[in-house]
DNA sequence: CGATAAGCGAGACGGTACGTCCAGTCTTCCA
DNA sequence: TGGAAGACTGGACGTACCGTCTCGCTTATCG
């Protein structure tokens, strides 16, 4: 099982780190509207149609340039699922908040989504754009299902409880809070959220790790 | 205190009735990003000018669309908490779906949050429309928070909920499955959640009523 | 029978000076094929929309730009046929040498037809383009085309010979020159010319005047 | 003198048919502006380096392509001046009324120089490809041009005028009508057109063979 | 009742980005 | 070295819309 023996000039690698660089940098410079593909192209030193080769659409590029930046959010299961969750969302409102922040100027004190909200009206107009969004959620949600499921496992939470619908309330929450209402993200908030969410779970509160 | 007495000609309201006919109409063939302001000021037979009199954006015009359209989402509180919020999300989580499908070919079944995320850019890139879309989801929403409330003060929900983080954790989870995941939001995913935000709030399950 | 009311804002004329000016420097500048609309639009500090509302096309663009510039070539009727058209067919002879010039380097010493060969591609590409071309030869030529039948009717030409077809000749074998063969065309040329084809004519040699 | 032997894999002359095969038919399809190097190497299954390694512009491509087409006009010197030169026109004309037609939909009836306008526009573009079509119409030249001076020695023409001019007003005639007025060329025009260039020149008309 | 103010339809305008197209060059691997 | 494949730079083209502005006209209220 070989590769299939390209043939014709391969893509330049080199490209592809300039063009993404770049376009990091300009997003977090303008913001997502400002973005344009024009100054990408000169600013990576690239042909614009090298740019529309590997990205039929600014929205297209967007999107794979945030799925690269997205960082890995680790999950710890140390047990105490409570805290566990309490680190990981704290760690995803975070994120949300500095994208919050991109391209906007940092005097003012918007309760803004940013880029965030322009990624999901991209991957609401193009449907393959939206398949690259929910694999990124997929991959990256794994992780804290898993831990869910594990802390179900050793009678940490209910029988009954789907992790889904529960990983659902939580992160739901954030996003909402995030995209609909403006409302604040903060450590307190997320600490209540879990509280909250894991009292009905059957989780004994504080004390699981007894 | 009358009206100060407006000089010069007034405003036609037949304008307005025409344009926001016609917008919505647009607004559903096209969906939010084809929709045009030119078009919409050629089909309802008006100036743009006469557009940009009223708002002062196609984001701004689109928003005061949506919150028209908006159907008024009655509360009932028949003291069965649970019930009782099933049919408010129910009819939520329909109207979002109605939303989904705006604007785009009907054969084709896909997952996209269509209008509502691109609103949510919209609140996104103007602060003012942000403000008007909060208002709007606050207005809404003082219902069933009302409704929360009254549940805890007659104990049918623990005293240290907070109904407000009750509230997200509920349309949170349908908002980030509209806009995220692309989940399907069906009546038996609105019933488990429900029951599972409830579970941990201390209402005594199905038996409120009694 | 009144102009028909115009609607709405008129187009500015100051926009269509600048147009065509910095349409006419940039062309000198740089030639037909390296003329960029995008410049144009820049130099003249109008939008490219304005352009293009215009014209449908650079082709256009240019043939009307061509088209204003055209001198009127006057023609005279002394009564001495041979020197009248002479006279008219150096005026053509020089304005055409002017044209192949435009937009090279003007130390190269080259044969190329330039500007009017490409304003002939042009019109072969456009119909519309082709119309007003025709236009535009049609309207200089009437002149030369009254003096020679003039000349007939004074019993300077045979009166079977047909103007059109004379002119032709003449004309024709102008361009053919600056056109396909390349070969110079000089006074001498001219004179020699027309001699050779009213000797054909009836036209009594150097001696209508008398 | 032996040709200086070649190192290397030499050009493959199949590909060379393949492509001027291609060429012609993409020609014939599309016309001149719509003809793209990109399609030519595809259809004809061949390297865009190997056009390039043979032609080194698309202009130079397609003229000498259409070198290649010219059909060779015969001369006949039956000693009918006036018949000889009508029916090498004739031929040219029918020529050039074929080119015109090239590339565009047969219904339109349309007056377009087509492809010998973009040729004539080449030359101008490119000088060396300026040389080649100079090169092609003095080849094809020399013929005629030859008829009228076996002509003159015998008497048949006088001894004052130029063939080169005579020819002149000949071709010209036609290419200003093709490229220029767009107006007709038909057999009647070119034996008006003969007859009165003729009648000039000391031929004795429709009588040199007795 | 005439002056003044604003709204209106029409449509041009500045601005700006998008995505497309194509010419001509370069790189890789294969024959 | 030639050739096939196909990526690359470069740069113009024409399109699409947004939000603004300029006309000439209409419809109100105010003095």
């Amino acid at each position: 099982m070989t590769t299939p023996a390209r043939r014709g000039r391969p893509r330049s690698e080199n490209a592809d780190v300039r063009i993404l660089e770049e376009a990091h940098a300009l997003l977090v410079e303008r913001g997502y509207d400002r973005f344009a593909m024009d100054e990408v192209a000169v600013r990576a030193a690239v042909a614009k149609s090298t740019l529309y080769r590997r990205w039929p659409t600014k929205d297209h590029l967007l999107v794979a340039l945030v799925a690269k930046i997205q960082d890995e959010v680790p999950v710890a299961d140390t047990g105490d699922l409570r805290h566990d969750l309490s680190v990981y969302l704290t760690a995803i409102a975070t994120g949300l908040d500095r994208m919050r922040r991109v391209g906007r100027d940092q005097t003012e004190q918007d309760r803004s989504a940013g880029v965030v909200a322009e990624l999901v009206a991209a991957a609401a107009r193009h449907p393959d754009v939206g398949d690259v969004v929910r694999n990124l959620f997929a991959r990256r949600n794994a992780l804290p299902l898993a831990l869910l499921d594990r802390a179900r496992e050793r009678g940490a939470l209910a029988p009954g409880t789907s992790s889904e619908v529960l990983f659902d309330q939580l992160a739901g929450a954030l996003y909402y809070r995030l995209l609909v209402t403006g409302a604040p993200i903060g450590a307190d908030y997320v600490e209540e959220l879990v509280g909250q969410v894991l009292a009905g779970s059957g989780a004994t509160p504080h004390s699981e790790g007894i």
